[in-house]
DNA sequence: TAGATTGTTAATCGATTAACAATC
DNA sequence: TAGATTGTTAATCGATTAACAATC
């Protein structure tokens, strides 16, 4: 459908990469905060927690920003991946639901300096239209659209219960919103061309647990080869 | 180092499976509330967002638990891949920092419904240890090792600033945790043998954030193209 | 020039998907 | 038996990694 420009000089960069491109930006800050000014692939994959081959690769599809023989420019390093993030600009973000998740992450002071802008929090209940959270007064569901279309908000949350998460998906695609970072325990359907991200605790923990049991068996079956020691071949 | 044994018949299920399973139990429950009996792969991948294909794959991995013709028992496929990730068992968990995101996960309420058991809510500020928290009283964080053996706890949460996330790890798992949660927006490094899942909100919208932009350079290219309609092939 | 480190190649590994034989 | 749907095969695609030539 979208025919490919050929004057960009074939610009994909992997999703695989496109994830861990923010890991290198924060490890890039966390360095530029010790004043280290300089780095190799290999100090910076070890700050990110990744294999410095695989650092290289990623940086690779970017553009040659680095000096062989002596490494990388901390400062301008940074700027390449934060502008090919595209978070040298602020993005606003609307956060709808303000229960317990809704605080924490109105709260969270990371959006800020990561370029992001909490421009209005969303809930449906009344109750809660008098509060104010992080500053920011909450305000009926229903003033989405208004919100939306003023600030040009590209970026919503939903942090709602999972029996509201469609709807407000709906409500938010149809106020021009194109990516969506969703908190609630539910799969949500959106047209093409919007983008949705899904963070679930008990999932998260549902994974861990299915290790934690494979080491568990693991250890049984170790202790019962134990045991029977000097069997059969 | 681990000798696989030849009883269990070469039961290695791909990460990317076990990633899925939690999603595909999630959308069985959700059947099974809706008084569905019996799904297709096809109804089942729907309501996971997945392909079915892709779903028959997966569960391929775990036995054959499906009628040719006839598709899947709600209830009995809910079990058994319940059973696979270790959640018909009661996992005890413990929260470190809290927090406002520590008070939000300490009042998730899909914990107890979904195999787990937070036995224990901590904090390293004296500030917080009279607080009760979804029931559970905040204590020092100095009685880590204390509970974690008392209640057998493998399963850590860590909800901290990110300055102190690698030294709760280490803490934790010196006290016997074996996999660990971490929202903390930090690389944690831990031995062999230890899981580490990790959650980061400001990771998520900077996907999200390329994505946006790489659309919106997309508008612009194709904006450009029908205006210099008719031009060179 | 010698030493260091990048950027890239190519081999390997793992995940996805369509297609269909098996079978209810 | 005819229709439906699983479980599996095999082809394809994408991601990882080691190795090294290029080059500062």
């Amino acid at each position: 459908m979208t025919a490919r420009s050929s004057s960009e000089t074939a610009r994909v960069i992997p999703e695989a990469t496109v994830a861990r491109l923010p890991v290198y930006l924060r490890a890039l800050t966390a360095l530029a905060d010790d004043h280290i000014r300089t780095c190799s692939s290999e100090d910076l994959a070890t700050a990110a927690g990744v294999n410095s081959a695989k650092l290289r690769k990623d940086l690779s599809y970017l553009g040659s920003y680095g000096t062989r023989g002596v490494g990388y420019d901390v400062d301008y390093l940074r700027y390449q991946i934060a502008r090919e993030i595209g978070v040298t600009q602020d993005w606003p973000v609307v956060i709808v639901g303000i229960g317990n998740l809704g605080h924490a992450l109105a709260n969270y002071s990371g959006f800020r300096s990561r370029g992001f802008r909490v421009v209005a929090l969303l809930d449906a209940d009344p109750e809660r239209h008098e509060e104010i959270v992080a500053g920011v007064q909450v305000r009926p569901f229903d003033d989405l659209e208004a919100i939306a279309r003023e600030h040009a908000v590209a970026i919503g949350v939903i942090a709602t219960p999972a029996g509201s998460a469609q709807d407000v998906a709906d409500r938010m695609v149809a106020a021009g919103v194109t990516s969506i970072l969703n908190f609630a325990p539910a799969v949500i359907s959106v047209p093409d061309g919007v983008d949705v991200r899904k963070v679930d605790l008990s999932i998260e923990l549902q994974i861990l647990a299915y290790h934690e049991q494979r080491k568990a068996h693991e250890h049984a079956r170790d202790e019962i080869a134990a045991a029977a020691a000097g069997g059969e071949s």
